[in-house]
Formats: structure tokens, sequence, C-alpha cells
RNA sequence: GGUCCCAUCGUCUAGUGGCCCAGGACGCUGGCCUCUCACGCCGGAAACACGGGUUCGAAACCCGUUGGGACCA
């Protein structure tokens, strides 16, 4: 207990920092494999360096903003394992928040009320296009001192700064002409904060010390800014990652296909081989390839993170989740790969007990065959399937009349063997070679395509044993039927 | 169109001025292993966008060009 103790005091009194990040997803979709990196990011970077993650839900915009895509969010980031220390919070919920702090920039001169309808501002802006001058708004209310009572919003006033400089993590200094900037708006007409704002007045609020997200906010960044120091508050670090590609090289959407994290789910990855990729993707260490969570939070930290964007790249993808499911126990597969066995055709449940093959021990044998838990379930589902069906090349090539005496030879062997097991299988293979002058493919072929109704399987051997004397032999009896049956 | 960002094999990347006529991985490909298919093992093709500088020396630093992207309009 006494040890226990110290080592608990220890560990947070030598590690745990002040670093602070989030996560500020809008709940207008699916978490795509964007949103899932950078969250991926900022996770281990607070792991990494003990400090504390946060989710923000920025939901403001009502008409885009659902309840499903709030739920996507969640579903996603549990199914990775990304965890959050605080939240999550929801802006629409921190409403008053911005309209105190927009009160207050508007009581210290800092911003001011608009009340140019939306019409007069589109005209103002054509026509300022058509002069050639920048679209920006022309500050006509700075100074307005009457009231006429219509709708308002409320504007930054934008402090009158030559340069902004944004200094990034990721890309170094990143310069901003501050003349470009017009005076924007902080609160719209129907109260609601608008973006830029929201993010600040939370940033502050929540303390956040490095703000890890997409480059697509790269842009945003100086306005951001320049309202940090209005309200008087210490800049973050900015860290922007580079965006992810499709295969034309725009950034990844829809029509890329499969982009939600939960698709990869239903198609069969291993979250743990999402995590992964997504995690190379822009961040390496050294040559690794394959890292466990912990060697992720170990070994993540910024200064590794490129600067150029990455292409997404499916193939890859597909052979880490190879790799994973090569190497994880096969017990745990075969709970996982249930999923896949959909109740419609998921034999496990009613094969009688004692026949039913032992799922884990098919899982063995299959797992180096699949690449996803899809593929694996299909595999297994002959062995599962005492009706399973016969592929039309198995049909046609190996359950033929000629190949009814070498089933039969092998049935009759395997019906007077007390022994099942793979001395006794070797030797009875060995003999029929002998007798019918086959060599062992010969052999195994027809016995496979009885056994499995597939050219394809794990060795033989491994498949007469998974299979048990009992079932093989049913299997065997029901192929020459078959064979029989066919001109 | 404006602002900003980016640039090593097809793709992900290593590389922080000499270790690089550029290393690893996916994919492709030749072979080995082998009862099928995988796995595994050995080998191969494949890149520093271009042009100028800086330097004794440049994939690396600077400038320009080209190309790509993001945001705003």
């Amino acid at each position: 207990m006494t040890i226990a103790f110290l080592t608990i005091t220890e560990d947070i009194h030598l590690t745990v920092s002040d670093f602070r990040v989030r996560f500020a997803p809008s709940p207008t979709g699916h978490l795509h494999l964007g949103g899932a990196r950078t969250a991926l990011f900022n996770f281990l970077f607070a792991r990494h360096h003990k400090g504390t993650f946060i989710l923000r839900i920025e939901d403001t915009d009502r008409e885009r903003s659902t309840q499903d895509s709030i739920q996507a969010i969640f579903d996603g980031l549990e199914w990775l394992s990304i965890d959050w220390d605080e939240g999550p919070f929801f802006q629409s919920k921190r409403l008053g928040m911005y309209q105190n702090t927009a009160d207050r920039l508007l009581a210290e001169g800092k911003a001011y009320r608009c009340f140019c309808s939306p019409e007069d501002l589109e005209l103002r802006r054509q026509e300022a296009v058509a002069k050639g001058q920048p679209p920006k708004y022309d500050g006509r209310c700075r100074t307005r001192t009457d009231n006429p009572g219509s709708p308002f919003v409320i504007r930054f006033k934008n402090p009158d700064t030559p340069e902004i400089v944004v200094s990034d993590l990721i890309r170094g200094n990143m310069r901003f002409n501050g003349n470009l900037l017009d005076d924007w708006v902080i609160i719209r007409s129907d109260g609601f904060p608008t973006y830029n704002f929201a993010v600040v007045v939370d940033d502050i609020d929540m303390k956040i010390t490095h703000v890890i997200r997409g480059d697509d906010h790269i842009n945003n960044t100086p306005r951001q800014i320049t309202l940090f120091d209005a309200l008087g508050a210490p800049l973050p670090r900015f860290a922007h990652i580079p965006m992810i590609h499709g295969a034309d090289r725009a950034k990844l959407s829809k029509r890329h296909g499969a982009t939600s994290v939960m698709a990869y789910r239903d198609m069969g990855y291993l979250p743990e081989a999402l995590v992964n990729y997504i995690a190379r993707l822009g961040w390496s260490h050294k040559d690794q390839e394959i890292f466990s969570r912990q060697e992720l939070i170990d070994y993540f930290d910024l200064d590794k993170v490129g600067s150029s964007p990455a292409i997404f790249n499916p193939e890859k993808l597909l052979w880490l989740n190879a790799q994973y499911i090569r190497n994880a126990p096969s017990q745990d597969l075969a709970e996982r790969v249930k999923f896949f066995l959909k109740p419609v055709n998921n034999p496990i449940d009613y094969i009688p007990p004692d026949t039913r093959p032992d799922l884990p021990r098919i899982v063995e044998e299959w797992k180096s065959r699949s690449r996803t838990l899809l593929e694996l379930a299909d595999a297994i589902h002959p062995f599962l399937d005492q009706e399973f069906t016969f592929s039309p090349e198995v049909l046609s090539k190996q359950l033929t009349q000629d190949n009814i005496p070498l089933l039969q030879a092998f049935l009759d062997q395997f019906e007077h063997t007390a022994e099942w097991n793979k001395p006794s299988l070797e030797h009875i293979f060995h003999q029929t070679g002998t007798r019918f002058e086959l060599k062992l493919s010969q052999l195994a072929q027809p016995l496979r395509a009885a056994l499995t109704g597939q050219h394809i399987s794990p060795g033989i051997y491994d498949v007469l044993l998974l299979l048990g004397s009992r079932e093989s032999i049913r299997r065997i009896k029901r192929a020459i039927l078959i064979a029989g049956g066919q001109t």
C-alpha cells in the first residue's frame, strides 16, 4: 500500500505538465480520417507530455450540426480508443460566455454594433470587386452613434497591425499582411458567435496551450491572434498539420470512397491498424512502420510531423491490417470475427456442441491468409457451415467421376483408423499415394475440395485435424455423392 | 482572382551541409520455401521538380520558375 501510494505521488509530481490541447470538431457528418488523425495527434501529444486532452464540440452552426454527427464523433473516437480528459464541451451551451466576452469588447471600444443590412453589404462588396479592390467591410458603422433599432451584428474592430506573424511549430513563421483583415463579425444578428470568435473565447477559457489542427485553418489564425491580443490573453502555440489527400491530390472527401472511420470498422479493419496507419501519415519515427499504442505515445512529438500533405493509400492500410491480424492472439480474433459472422449465415450457434469446431483454432490457421476480419469470416465460414457450397471451379475440376475412387479410398481408411493425429494421417497419405501413384499435391487437392468446397485452404492435415474425424468423414461422403451426381 | 502553404521512388517516408551515384515500408516484380493459398526468406526495377546562387562540398541553406494544395471571394 505504502509503495503504491508513493509511486503515484511521485509520478504526478514529476511528470504532469501544464500542456492543454483540444480536438474541436464540428458535428456536420461522420468522423472522417482527417479528423481522426487530428484527434489522434492531439491525444498522443497530450499523453506524451502528460498533459490534458479536451474534447470540444463546435456546434454553433445550427443548420449543419446534428445529433447523429455528435454521436458519430463519440463512436469513432471510442472505437479508436482515443479518450479525452475533459469535456465534451458544447459550444451551443456556452452562448452566454460568448455574449459576455463580446459585451466586454464593446465596453472597451474594441468592438461595435453594425446595422448594415445584408443587401447593402452585398452591394458594396460587388462595387469593390468591380473597382478591383479587395472585398472587405468598409468600417462604416465604426463611428456610428445612433441606434436604428434594427437587427445588428457585432464586429471586432480590427487593430491596425501591418504585419501579423504566426509562429507555427511545424511550419515556422508565417507572415500575413494585417491590412488585409477587416472588421469581421464576432456575433451574428441571431446572437450566435461566429466560428473564429467562439474558438478563441473557448481556447482562452480552457487555457489551451497548443492548438493542433488541420492546416485548412491557417488562414483563420491571423484573425484569431488579433483577438487573443485584444482580450489580453497569452497566445497558445500553433501547430498546423497537413491535410490528408485522395489519389487526385485534393483534400479527402466523400468522393474518394470510404472516408468515415466507422466504414473501416465495418470493412473488417482493426482499430489498432487504422490508428497505426493514420499516425504514420505525416509523422514518422526513423524507419519504423508498426507501433504499439505505448510506442506511439513514447515517440510522438510535433517536431517529427512533416509539413507536406499525405495521400491516403488504402493498399498500405490493408497491409498493416493484415500485419495486425496475423499478430493478434487467435482467441482475441475469434471474438472479434464473430461480429462478421452475420446471424443469418452464422452457423456457430446451431452446430451441435460436440461437433462444433474450435473457433480460435480455425482462426489460428487462417489469420496469415486474411487481411481483414471480413476476409477471415468468409474463410472460416465453410468450417462452421456443414452445408457449405462448392465453388464452380472445385465442382468442375476436383469433384469429378475420376476422383471418386481416391476419395473413397481416403474414406475407407479414415473410417478404419483409430488414431486421428498428424502421424497417422501422414501414414494414410503415404499409403494412398503409393497405391494410386500420385504425388501429395494430387492427393491433397481433391480432398481439400471435398472438405472445404474451396481450392485454397490451410494445410490439408490441419484441415483434417480441425474438422475432426467424424466431420471429415461426413464431408467426404457428401462430396462423393455430389461427384457421383455430376455427369 | 487574393492570401497562405507545400515539393525525395507510383504512394507513405528516412535524411537537419560531407556517412547518400540517397535508406526503409506499401505496391509491382524475379526466385526460394511448399500439398493449394498465404505467411516467411533472398533479390530487382523505381525518387532528391527545374534554374540560379551560397559553400572546398548540397537532397539538405537562399532566390526565382514550374507544379500541386488550402482558405477567402
